[in-house]
RNA sequence: GGACAGGUGGCCGAGUGGUUAAAGGCAGCAGACUGUAAAUCUGCCCGCGCAAGCGUACGCUGGUUCGAAUCCAGCCCUGUCCA
């Protein structure tokens, strides 16, 4: 570690201003700072796919996740560990958050056994079996050197019944007491990463206020809103959040996990969330979708074909302000890896452009005003049948 | 000129008497995607109709049969080989 690093702090996070309940804020790291609302790209596997590193800070990530249990598989944690950490190995210097391996006990249920000790997974690539613990978790995301180690959890589907989600929650609280301890072992890794704590109970309020008790009662650095957007929709998780960050310490960043389409991260932040990831950007992007000031297009779409103005006249990244639709129509119908390497580059950079916008709107106290201003005309074309 | 092989829905291609408006793939059209088993998945895809259904349809013409993409005859066309 450098000179340079060391004069960091391993954890701070700086509430500069609020708005209504929207916050604004920096965390700093050894690795960076974390301008919050922040949103963080996906990059599972060592890779924000169709992407360079380089390119995702230049749209202005400043932090990006990586996955436990997929680079647990490929290509292994102590493995990893000989190469010289996840940052070195894929040339991102900065900040990375690795979510525990949690959302796979449930995106891989059929794979997986759950048991107090935890979940043995049969891996999805060659069946071998694989003990992840919450100390096991705690370890792999040691030895990739994460910045932001999230806590091993369970994350439900939300339509499970009462008793299983109360249930699921309490062994997530359990795991998350371990997921501490397992943290706070590896010493010297303990000294300059962050541990995030894991809030469940689905859609009960009461649920949540156990579990956000529990996590404070275990202390973290931040503290994550897990188990929604599995399939809720958008008002159940809106109804969630509209007490949820409450629940978590003020002084605290607040995380999202796996959230979401644009207008829920301009709901989430307007009920006081600090950080979010998902895939959507990138995926859709690879998918032929485009998120726009006025809402997501296909550009799939045959009404594409001719149209040769850019995707979104208000974005300034190369994707959309170099190249017509008509051009992007043809990649993605072609199945060009250019037309999923543009997209993904014009998605990543709608969603930085987002939260800068809302981090400004929130400095400058009109979060209320920009976010009336961005449903008008973001929602305008995706809710048919809606009156304007 | 002769010998084989073959002509099926936009393309490729299964199907050799009824359960066939005709498998499957591609192309096309649309939808989905939220801590990534995803450059993936789903639906539609002859015409008309909301539907039941009706009408057309397996190179062409004729025949056999209760019934033909499937069997028979002639013709047309394509490919390969031989002269």
């Amino acid at each position: 570690m450098s000179a340079d690093q060391s004069a960091r702090p391993r954890f701070t996070y700086t509430l500069h201003n609020t708005d209504g309940r929207a916050r604004r804020g920096t965390i700093a790291m050894q690795r960076g700072d974390i301008q919050t609302p922040a949103f963080m790209p996906v990059g599972t596997a060592a890779t924000v796919k169709a992407m360079k590193p380089q390119d995702v800070r230049a749209l202005g990530a400043d932090i990006i996740l990586g996955n436990t249990y997929h680079l647990m598989l490929r290509p292994g944690a102590e493995r990893m560990a000989r190469l010289g950490g996840l940052h070195n190995f894929m040339k991102w210097d900065r900040p990375i958050l690795t979510d525990s391996g949690g959302y796979q006990v449930m995106s891989l249920s059929e794979l997986r056994k759950l048991t107090e000790k935890g979940v043995e997974f049969r891996s999805h690539i060659d069946g071998s079996k694989h003990m992840l613990t919450p100390e096991r978790s705690m370890e792999i995301q040691r030895l990739l050197g994460s910045d932001i180690v999230m806590a091993f959890d369970e994350c439900p589907r939300a339509d499970r019944p009462r008793d299983e989600i109360a249930a699921s929650m309490e062994l997530s609280m359990r795991w998350a007491r371990r997921s501490r301890d397992g943290f706070d072992a590896g010493e010297e890794h303990a000294r300059r990463a962050a541990l995030f704590g894991i809030q469940q109970g689905a859609l009960d309020e009461e649920l949540r206020r156990i579990s956000a008790d529990k996590l404070i009662d275990i202390g973290f650095d931040g503290y994550a809103v897990g188990g929604l957007a599995v399939g809720e929709g958008q008002e159940a998780m809106f109804g969630v959040l509209d007490y949820a960050p409450e629940q978590l310490p003020v002084d605290r960043p607040r995380y999202l996990m796996g959230v979401g389409k644009p207008d829920d991260l301009v709901g989430a932040v307007e009920r006081g969330i600090d950080m979010f990831d998902c895939v959507l950007p990138t995926r859709s992007g690879r998918n032929g979708q485009a998120f726009t000031w006025s809402g997501p297009i296909n550009l799939r779409n045959a009404k594409f074909a001719e149209d040769q103005e850019p995707i979104d006249a208000g974005s300034d990244c190369a994707a959309s302000r170099d190249y017509s639709k008509a051009y992007l129509h043809h990649l993605i119908q072609s199945r060009e890896m250019l037309g999923a390497m543009l997209l993904t580059e014009h998605n990543l950079a709608f969603y930085q452009a987002l939260m800068k916008a809302m981090r400004d709107a929130i400095e400058q106290r009109r979060f209320a005003a920009f976010a009336a201003e961005f449903r008008r005309n973001y929602l305008r074309t995706s809710k048919p049948g809606k009156p304007d």
